[in-house]
DNA sequence: TTAATAATGATAATCATTATCAATAAGAAA
DNA sequence: TTTCTTATTGATAATGATTATCATTATTAA
């Protein structure tokens, strides 16, 4: 979402403040959390690595702070089609960077894959400005999901 | 999902028997509505529209009909981020064929596409054999989504 | 400090989706 | 047809993720 001085779109910590935000103790839990995971929670689950550490935070702090994130554009929420949302740090130090998922369908399991994105990623430059154009969108965000089978499923 | 007698993937109509599932009113009913909207309906907007012309269906049926028609292939089944399921047929006579979607996360307005589908078309070929390969994983389908701002959010 | 305001957390409320279960409808058998 | 067997339906209640409230607490600026 928008930043309220106008700067670019920072990622984490201190770039919090650059929105007018807090960085207070709750919301740097969570992106610890978030930061330190390479699986896709949801706010739940969240909440639960967080009340380890920090058994005050309560679990409506947490929804409303992923939701922040996703706002300002640190975090990506996602929908597997389990019934509850997912979120994975945009990027990160420890995270993996920019990549898509495949879903399966048949016990839900989420494979990241950043294979193949090279040739994806020049694609989606291109149809990007071609959309913009055509519908006048302001394209911010692309989100790409394969979904099938697992090993173990099919 | 399996197509209990081994047919390929049908489309519509009679297309439900070869499943092993009946044909109902209440069934016939809903596709009706489906096949006759470019909208993104959600299961109340199914509902509503199904009860104008047969006010005896219920709003159960509907959610299992849409969610049968998902798990047969007749169905996609989307998220656009406003808290509740959208269908659209995935392909018939009188709708539009495979496509993408823009959606505005400013007001929620979602834009059928289909431009440049040639070239992604051939990329996800491609990526679809990869990733197949590299993972062992069956895809059966996929799903693209570009976000951002429309003409009247931006 | 103190004042002004942003953030938090316990709780209750929403609301889309599911589970139940008795009543019906549809297809097969007679 | 008539009967039998099973799939389907719909009213209702239950579930469960997410939000709204609101009094309390933490943070920042004066
Ligand atoms: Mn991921
Ligand atoms: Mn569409
Ligand atoms: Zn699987
Ligand atoms: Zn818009």
């Amino acid at each position: 979402m928008p930043w309220k001085d106008g700067t670019g779109p920072p990622w984490l910590q201190g770039k919090f403040k650059g929105c007018g935000y807090r960085l207070t103790v709750p919301r740097q839990a969570i992106l610890d959390v978030l930061n330190s995971t390479t699986e896709h929670l949801s706010a739940e689950d969240t909440y639960l690595k967080v009340h380890k550490v920090h058994p005050a935070i309560g679990l409506t702090t947490v929804y409303r702070t992923l939701e922040l994130l996703v706002q300002t554009g640190m975090v990506f929420k996602f929908d597997f089609g389990d019934g509850r949302a997912r979120y994975e740090l945009s990027e990160g130090p420890k995270g993996i960077g920019h990549h898509h998922h495949l879903v399966c369908t048949g016990c839900g399991r989420i494979i990241d894959y950043t294979d193949f994105i090279d040739e994806e990623v020049e694609l989606l430059k291109r149809t990007e400005k071609g959309l913009s154009k055509k519908y006048n969108f302001k394209i911010t965000n692309h989100m790409i999901q394969f979904h099938g089978l697992c090993e173990k499923c099919q």
